[in-house]
This record gives structure tokens, sequence and C-alpha cells, in this order.
DNA sequence: TGCATACCGGACAAATTTGTCCTTTAATTT
DNA sequence: AAATTAAAGGACAAATTTGTCCGGTATGCA
């Protein structure tokens, strides 16, 4: 579905979140313990949603990543995708034509539309806040312990 | 979405299909040609789907691929697809996780859960056959002209 | 039997994705 | 100012996916 630096990303942002809602901002070694990712890859993933303007990183001593108020509020599930895994998935062929148009479209389209589009829509009307007040709430995890 | 070995799989064997119905066996040239793909490399994917008994295959002069009359009536989607990509997409974690479980699901699941669902439906219940037939009738296109 | 055809299979190569390491840059603290 | 901290960035390495090439094998035909 979505590559692991997406994957990655998507955690990672939530995880920030759920922290930056309760006021701390967190490092590359704790985000990447607390999601489970390869730290140096993190960091690679993170660096593209910064520039992105959709985490906000801060050097130096007490550095490191949080989301503010405005990114928390904003911020869809959406943003992410398209930052690191770009349009393709959420607007290509199933079936890997060049172009998912009614002009032409590959047998599955009519049915495969209605998937793509929800999946679309899940995407667009999540926010990372919410998101994570879910994790916040033992509603959701980010990493699995056995 | 798909890996481009299994678009290539699933173009070339609705192709396939679509010929088999008409009586006519198919060569690789003819197939790659048909559906726009590297020769070489669909000769791999159409062998992984011979081997899992998706796709017949006959040697020698006038050989070539088909599909027989019961496999146009009863391969699916569904089938070509975990022959070439595996399982992960039709049940794995949409964040990654290494379970999907409503035990410690990800924030995502519930949402999730849903569309990988009409997917997998999806891809079970349609046929190889019922594909072809769409492309016969001019309803779906396996490669776009410009 | 000999020959031509077309899939099979293995080795190899290119491209992309995933992952690591190390130096530089910026910010804070002493 | 100097030292410390932590992200930024570049170079590099490993793994996977995508793609190519070629000799082997089975089949049909003359
Ligand atoms: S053309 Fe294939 S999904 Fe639209
Ligand atoms: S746990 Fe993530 S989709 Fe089910």
């Amino acid at each position: 579905m979505f590559s692991k630096a997406c994957e990655y990303g998507i955690r990672a942002s939530i995880y920030i979140g759920q922290q930056s809602a309760s006021g701390r901002r967190v490092g590359l070694k704790d985000i990447a313990a607390e999601i489970g990712s390869p730290e140096a890859f993190t960091a690679k993933v993170l660096q593209q949603l910064v520039r992105a303007q959709l985490v906000t990183s801060v050097k130096g001593p007490a550095g490191g990543f949080e989301l503010t108020p405005e990114q928390l509020r904003t911020v869809t599930l959406r943003e992410i995708v398209v930052a690191i895994d770009g349009g393709a998935m959420l607007q290509g062929c199933a079936l890997g034509l060049p172009q998912c148009s009614a002009k032409q479209p590959c047998p599955m389209h009519y049915q495969f539309l209605p998937i793509r589009d929800q999946l679309n829509e899940l995407l667009r009307t999540h926010t990372i806040g919410e998101l994570a007040s879910k994790v916040h709430e033992g509603l959701g995890f980010l990493k699995q312990f056995s």
C-alpha cells in the first residue's frame, strides 16, 4: 500500500503529534524507539516532512520535532502521503496504465474507482491531531509489543 | 498499489483470456505488444502464473499461452495478485505494523478495514474471463493509444 | 532424424527503495 | 567564546524490484 518511508513518516508524525499535544518536544532517538523504526532512515523521512512544512524541527539542546497547534489541527494523512509517496497511488490506474481515465479505462476502472475514492476520502478527512489523540487514549498503537 | 510484476500479470492474463475465449492461443511477443510491457520481464511473470496453474502454456510451434475454459471461469484477480505479490496488501496493516489485528490496532485500523475489505471483495469476485469479455466488448483497455 | 518454434530457467544488470555513517550547521548552556 | 546538543545533509551500502540475455528443453513438422 504505502512505502516503508511513508509508513514511518505517518507513524512518526502521529507520535510527534501526540507528544506535542502534551507540550513535549521529541528527539529522533525517542521517535524511532517509540514507533519501532530505523533511526537514520526515519531522520531522512522527517527531513522531507519538515521541508514540506508538515512537521516543525528545532535544532540544538532541548531541540527536536514538534507539531504546532496549527499543524496538529490542519495537517492531514493525505498531505503526509503525498509529500513522501507522491500522488500515484491516489490517482493512478490499478493496472498500471499510464493514465487513469474514463476515456480508455482499464477493465477494473469502474469497480476500482469507488474504492480509491474512499481511500482518498479517508486520508483527506483525518488529521494527525485526531489520530494522535486516539493513540493518547490507548485506542491505537504505533508499535506492537509481544 | 500493486507491483509492476503484478500489473503486467493481470493485464497479460486478461489478454490471454480474451484470446482464449475466441479459441486463439497467444505467444509472448504478441502479449507484450498488446499490453505494452517488457517482453522478457513479462515472461518471468507468466512463468509464475503457469507454475501456480492460473495460466496454461504450451511449448513448441503453434504453442503459447492460453486459459482453459475452467481457468477462464474460475481464476479470479485475487489468485493472480496472491501468486505474484503475496497476501501482504490484502491482509497487512496500513501503517506497516507487523500484525493487523484488533488486539493492538494502529490508529487507522477501523477506518482502513472496510476499504481493504472492499478491495478484497473486488478481487475475489471478478474472474479473468469476466474482465476479458469486457475488453472484448471494447469496454476496457489493456494499453492506451494516443 | 533433423529442424524450427516457443516456453523454461538461470545468471546477470540496472534502477529504485531502504538503510547507515559521518560531517556540517544551528541553537543552547556554561 | 567554548562546549554541548540535536537536526540537516551528503556520501555510501545493502536489499529489493525491475528488466535483459542466453542456453536448455519440449513440441510439432517435414
Ligand atoms: S484506468 Fe485503470 S483504474 Fe482507472
Ligand atoms: S492494525 Fe493497522 S490496519 Fe489493522
